[in-house]
DNA sequence: TTGAAAGCGATACCAG
DNA sequence: CTGGTATCGCTTTCAA
């Protein structure tokens, strides 16, 4: 069913019909009534292509998700976050237009998708240092949201993050307080500003502490569950291994918690965690697992946010704004005092 | 830039350049050689709504993808399907175009995107049994492949699938030959296509080595941590516990492998896996940790078989194919026969 | 409050 | 081989 044929089949023009549909005012409430029935009763879906052509807006928001080749799986965060973005977009009548890109054909993905003004905005994930995808898109004039920062930028522009920095200090607090002091921090690749925005946490809290972080402590690579296996393997290899892991992966964690094993130790449950929730309660009683629930939430929640500035943006463009969600990057399950797991190496 | 533009600096009529462009026959190499290069210079592209207006063709893809309200996080299959897929849809022009919905709003979703005719064709995501949306896809005569397989549906119809009995079938067959009587089945919800073909297999296996399958260890859930730790968790505290488990999924193993790690077990690496490789020699060696690995490679490959069979229907449309990959799912990392971990319990 | 007609940016038929 | 023009389905002035 088209629009004229509704229209012909209603005795209206085209025009009419249009108006009607679309909520302007200048129709009879009478015949607006009319023409939402028979179109309901038709089944009338009006085509977006040549809706879009007419007014020049898609009603599509793009996603690009960068795929480092290196990577043993996607990184299920893209999911969650889209998946809280699409809540938005659903309610809004925004369509996700997906594109995977590997690193290297990053830069010309998202000049394609300007060119062909195939969206009306797009959500920039895993921004990385003096992002050249920021002057990019601020250049072309499309809105764009970025989930999470990038340093370097003299632009203002529109980010959702969670707080990573406050986040892991506060990890990194709890473990010392505990009273470990060698703490090993597995991160992420600290091109990535989240990676190097926890890394800074981790090294405030130690330095706060009166505690030296060790150079050779921090590892920082891409978050697979062989990196964490790697690296704990190393680390507790040495003749001091560290007695807590802080670590930025729950993906890596797994493999930590399988190096921990082979070695015959029980990690004192210092694998670390992303929970939108702002306080330990949890710790306390370990009732429910809450490492992957609540990353999910708070992911589903940046992803909900990002949607919700983007399309704002579209509609009014105003000046950047600005989303800090308070989500928390927890560690360990243990309720009493963490062991020190390593020391039963030297034992 | 657009085609008018273009056309008349060069001097040529719209007609021309976009055939010079599209590489229709009629056009002289020279005119053609100069369009290109103008089109290349001033970086046109053509507005893929306009193209898509003209020719009915959208060069665009949809995936719908299910998010059961459950589920902890999405599942990460989908993402790593999407990736293989895609490397496919960009070498041949082709977009996605994302929809998320919730189980309830599925049926509505897919009629959406048919009435609407946003994309050329549809992949469909975790089948269930008797699945309606096949039928209501075939009824549009929109062209889709199913990433699974759905039984109970008379018409025929593409598919892609993993051999998932074929691959229980052998897992359990291992564990038999381990020396495990009592195995557990951690399975994915049973509503899922490809849940049921894994009992199948494992109860074939084991009624095949004389085994009675005991339906107290044979679960059925949504794969999340939670749920595989709560099964094992009960299951261990049997007075009978299991001695193996067979599992559906490496989130849910990871609960498992907790579960089991809090009762001062040490799984004999009893875990799941599911693994594009045909062969066990991996288990000989054990040198890499092929769980992501192997699901990826296993999962992106049927994203790209799935992408390209969709393709070639779109284009010429014919009977329906159908691809079975020869993948494995295999169990344990250990190489010498399981020890049965349980009896610590009893011991 | 309604309608006629001119776009939106391409394709494709029909002439030349 | 090249060009004029109708067309795709909808929106949006401009007139009535």
């Amino acid at each position: 069913m088209k629009l004229k044929e509704l229209a012909k089949s209603l005795g209206l023009s085209p025009t009419t019909v249009s108006r009607a549909i679309n909520g302007y005012p200048e129709v009879s409430e009478a015949t607006r009534a009319r023409v939402m029935a028979a179109a309901q009763r038709h089944d009338y879906q009006p085509n977006p292509r040549a809706k879009a052509l007419a007014t020049g807006q898609s009603m599509a928001i793009g996603h690009v998700i960068p795929l480092a080749t290196r990577h043993e799986m996607v990184n299920p965060v893209f999911a969650d976050f889209i998946a809280g973005a699409s809540e938005i977009y659903a309610r809004e009548g925004f369509d996700i237009h997906l594109t995977v890109v590997s690193d290297e054909g990053e830069e010309k993905a998202y000049r394609d998708i300007a060119a062909k003004g195939s969206v009306d905005g797009i959500i920039v994930h895993a921004p990385r240092a003096n992002d050249g995808r920021i002057a990019l898109l601020s250049s072309v004039g499309l809105p764009f949201v970025v989930h999470g920062r990038a340093t370097g930028i003299d632009a203002a522009y529109n980010w959702v993050d969670v707080n990573n920095r406050r986040a892991f200090r506060r990890a990194a607090e709890f473990l010392v307080d505990l009273g470990h002091r060698r703490i090993a921090l597995v991160n992420g690749l600290e091109t990535m500003e989240f990676a190097m925005r926890r890394r800074s946490g981790f090294v405030e809290a130690l330095t706060a502490r009166g505690i030296e972080p060790d150079p050779d402590l921090m590892l920082s690579d891409e978050m697979t569950e062989q990196y964490g296996y790697q690296s704990a393997k190393t680390l507790l290899a040495r003749a001091d291994p560290p007695t807590a892991f802080l670590c930025s992966s729950m993906i890596s964690a797994f493999g930590i918690r399988r190096a921990t094993d082979e070695a015959g130790l029980k990690l004192g449950r210092d694998l670390s965690l992303i929970a939108h929730d702002d306080d330990l309660s949890y710790l306390q009683n370990g009732a429910d697992d809450p490492i992957f629930t609540a990353l999910r939430s708070s992911v589903r929640e940046a992803g909900r946010r990002a949607a919700t500035i983007l399309i704002d943006q579209i509609r009014n463009p105003g000046p950047p704004v600005h989303d800090l969600l308070e989500a928390e990057f927890l560690v360990g399950r243990s309720t009493a005092p963490a062991p020190h797991p390593a020391r039963a190496l030297n034992a």
